[in-house]
DNA sequence: ATCGATGCAAAAGTTTTGCATATAC
DNA sequence: GTATATGCAAAACTTTTGCATCGAT
């Protein structure tokens, strides 16, 4: 279910990102938004969105090329993250919530998520040490989920 | 440089495999195979393999097709590995090589690698928690590299 | 001689781009 | 009214497939 309130920020410094590059605020635009907000723990490709939306508004006209533009534009902005998972394309996933990372299942294609404080804190050591700036990382743990195992 | 005994003793189990499975040893089959063990340090997509070859063996014929598929059939036998780097598609690595993660620059591309034990330590816990059978993991830091941060 | 492998070209997918029109500002 | 956004269709890529021919066994 929606936080409205948290919803209502963040659509508004969307819209203020918006304005403050010269550029509009859309139906379009919103509804991406939106749909990545509500799902925030699913993992879409920009398919997957233009047919969400497609089928939850039918009124509104949208093609898939305003999904691709918009994804990056949400990306650059920092609202959604990109992940690719290796099989199909690249997978969206709202952006602000905590950082966390994945588990795969090989299987069912299901992605749980997890967080790891010793993880973490290790990777800042290892780049430390690599004298790399870090921006950011992905780990992904491959294997059978325990619903799958029990099949 | 390559070490000749450690490639002949995998051209070889790769010839093994072959005629286990029933198929053939093909000149395309070992150069592909060739180029990524001499260049173990390297990640190539298939296209970067297929120019390699192209351009290093002018005298062979070879179409995309071929390494696609041989990619596939090098990844099935855990010969090669393969990783989404996000950016552009799948690239490819040699996969015999002790295990490791990745340091990647966005600045450069450039990808260093690196191992901690820690990290494959927690990884285990973590599957475990989730009851999750693990079979593999990826683990990438993303960032700007210390080279780019001199420029 | 047989059966799998290959190259090629076509097909299937995915992502990007050009352009005329629509819409936010 | 102006400039950006959009949808559509075409184009550009990437990957897969069908098929006639080639080549390893």
């Amino acid at each position: 279910m929606r936080i409205e309130t948290e919803y209502q920020e963040i659509l508004e410094d969307f819209k203020q990102l918006l304005r403050s590059s010269k550029l509009k605020y859309t139906k379009q635009r919103e509804l991406i938004l939106q749909i990545i907000y509500d799902n925030d723990d699913g993992h879409f490709t920009p398919e997957d969105i233009y047919n969400l939306i497609k089928k939850s508004y039918p009124q509104v006209k949208l093609g898939i090329a305003t999904v691709y533009r918009t994804l990056t534009l949400l990306e650059e902005a920092n609202i959604v993250s990109s992940i690719s998972f290796g099989v199909q394309g690249k997978k969206y996933e709202f952006g602000l919530k905590e950082h966390h990372d994945h588990l795969v299942c090989l299987k069912c294609g299901r992605i749980e998520e997890f967080f790891d404080k010793t993880i973490e804190k290790q990777q800042e050591k290892i780049a430390k040490k690599f004298n790399f700036k870090m921006t950011g990382h992905i780990m992904k743990i491959t294997g059978v989920c325990s619903v799958c195992q029990a099949k």
